[in-house]
DNA sequence: CATGAAAAAATTGTATACAAAAATCCTTTA
DNA sequence: TAAAGGATTTTTGTATACAATTTTTTCATG
């Protein structure tokens, strides 16, 4: 499948080759893809308009960064547009949905046991995307995986540092535990637990940035915090 | 203020000169802005990754339109983002946007007197502006503009339309009585008052097209229901 | 008169050129 | 050595050219 030149930009952000601060230069990108500037920069606008590039005018672009009150903000906005998704999902699921979610969460008992993390970035997506689709509402869903895709770069980081071991435990109890309110048909709870979940993500990624600023504080920033 | 290119092909769908399913021809935008294609493509490519304009490769992009389950769709979960916007607004809102509710509701009562159409379509963006503000989260506020943005062109046409007399003094009391609950700090009635006021938009929006439509089926479709 | 095929015109997608601005390098001076 | 200033290189923003494709028009045929 060629992916779009879009998509393709999009990933170099998304697994962490490019991250918050990095600049895109057009024509590396346009030598790299092959192709010329112009559909190059066709591609990074409609990333900026998505939110996962800064534009900055006569400049290069950027990845967009957050500052940690900008990342508590969205964070707390995702937990409730994630919530809103699973309390519809648990009213909406329908049959193959609610096989497909126990085989999810058995493939992630799985990957929790053998600490694999780059396994658990992808059931991470999967499990989330499978709620989007369940609430039956393709707004809900495109407000969802945009606002989704803006921490992406955040939230990847955690899985991707090499000597960080991410505590893989914790959120495949929390997606245990939001598939079983699902699957019961239990909106309320569903809607809470996903938000505990999305504010433990978020705690977790503070503690991350908080131990590999500690380590890195000597080093050039890298305007991680703008 | 010399508005960006973007904003300006914006306007010419929020103000209802393009409507859905018309076609954006490049050149013509681009004589029209006295600029190459270019710039414009750039310009509607954002607009793209906005949702409000939709991209067909090889053939002119058209403002995006929606089918009557996309629409039911888009205001239910934009009633929800609103009632999020809402309720948190009725929590943190500061003195100087507490005077800043009353204001808006004192001339709202005056717009809706008067039946000036246009200036009610202005009061309305206002007034969930403000609570986008209020909600004090830059996500939050992002997502209810991005998600009011797209259904913008649907709306519009209500308060555009020459011979039909929209009711304006429901919204006005409506957002009267949300204006009291945030004042009186009730986030939840903020809340469920909120989407009370999108659902009804969304019952006088299909009498509004039902009644268009009865009266131009004879003439040629235009795209507005896919 | 409607239908369908072929020709003509219009439109998009991409590369390239060049001016304007920003970033970098290099030299001079205290 | 550090700082400042200016020249050089890099990079962005826009226009333009042209091939590929779609849309429209024309015209023949049943």
């Amino acid at each position: 499948m060629p992916h779009t030149l879009r998509q393709q930009i999009a990933d170099l952000v998304l697994n962490g080759e490019l991250k918050p601060g990095d600049r895109l230069d057009e024509q590396s990108l346009a030598d790299r893809f092959g192709v010329s500037r112009t559909p190059i920069r066709e591609a990074v606008r409609q990333l900026a308009a998505s939110g996962l590039i800064e534009i900055r005018p006569r400049r290069s672009a950027v990845v967009r960064s957050f500052d940690r009150t900008e990342l508590n903000e969205a964070f707390e906005a995702m937990g409730e547009i994630e919530a809103l998704c699973a309390s519809r999902a648990a009213v909406r699921f329908n049959e193959a949905e609610r096989l497909r979610l126990r085989a999810l969460i058995a493939t992630s008992e799985d990957i929790s046991a053998r600490a694999d993390r780059s396994a658990a970035l992808e059931m991470d997506f999967e499990f989330h995307g499978l709620l989007h689709d369940g609430a039956r509402n393709w707004m809900l869903k495109a407000v969802a995986e945009e606002t989704r895709l803006k921490i992406t770069p955040y939230s990847t980081a955690l899985y991707i540092m090499e000597d960080y071991d991410a505590d893989l435990g914790t959120p495949h109890r929390q997606h245990r535990a939001i598939a079983d309110a699902v699957l019961a048909g239990d909106a309320d709870l569903a809607g809470s637990l996903m938000r505990e979940h999305i504010a433990q993500a978020l705690i977790s990624l503070q503690a991350f940035f908080d131990k590999t600023a500690a380590r890195g504080t000597a080093r050039k920033q890298k305007g991680k915090a703008r």
